[in-house]
DNA sequence: CCCTTATGTTAGTTGACACTTACGTTAGTG
DNA sequence: CACTAACGTAAGTGTCAACTAACATAAGGG
């Protein structure tokens, strides 16, 4: 899982996807439009983002609405803290404590 | 540099090199001893590690050590920063305050 | 100086991945 | 039930990246 999400957000048209996820949710079309890729392009991306747990999707009627999923951050900040040293330690807890508040339906 | 950095930490190899330095200073022939791959892949690696500014080389007569460079932690923050909401500013402060204490000699 | 040690560098190959074109699918509309 | 809109999926292609094998470099030791 760790490994599909550093892929997923080391191609810059999938963070550039993910930014736009950061403001509002919004259409496989909204965001296709938005580069000068084709949309099936943008489709692989956004199955390749949903496949590391980065976005989830809602469907309404024909269209297919992406959200960003702040779980996977703390995902990342479990690896930088595994990766260098403690002075990190602090941020983890500070994260996982506003975590836990949302996420004790979860995991 | 923030592609390059992604790019980086994208490769499982990669990431397990910096697993190692994150213990000590090591050189070239320690880091490529454990691996499967062969000698000159792990240099290769190391260039690129080295490229996106996550490790430093100190060279020791026909040596090469490495080692690791804190200083792509508060890159790779300030970019989950970016992507995600506001929870994560009080632990890119923090860790900024830490960081100062020690870089402030470079950059 | 040769020789060894430790390492970087250079083709060349293979596999992965981002992309496009064409087709299939699902949900609403007349 | 056609027809359209908004998608995903499949197949094929080109490029890049990770790897190996062979060669080059640089620093000591005897």
């Amino acid at each position: 899982m760790l490994d599909q999400v550093l892929r997923a957000i080391a191609e810059p048209n999938r963070r550039e996807i993910l930014k736009l996820l950061r403001e509002k949710e919004l259409s496989a079309g909204e965001i296709a439009s938005s580069f000068d890729v084709t949309r099936p392009a943008i489709s692989q991306h956004l199955q390749v983002l949903h496949a590391a747990g980065l976005v989830g999707v809602r469907k309404v009627g024909t269209m297919r609405l992406y959200h960003l999923k702040a779980e996977g951050t703390s995902e990342l900040l479990q690896l930088l803290n595994s990766f260098w040293d403690d002075k990190l330690d602090l941020l983890k807890k500070a994260v996982e404590g506003e975590e836990y508040r949302k996420d004790r339906n979860e995991h």
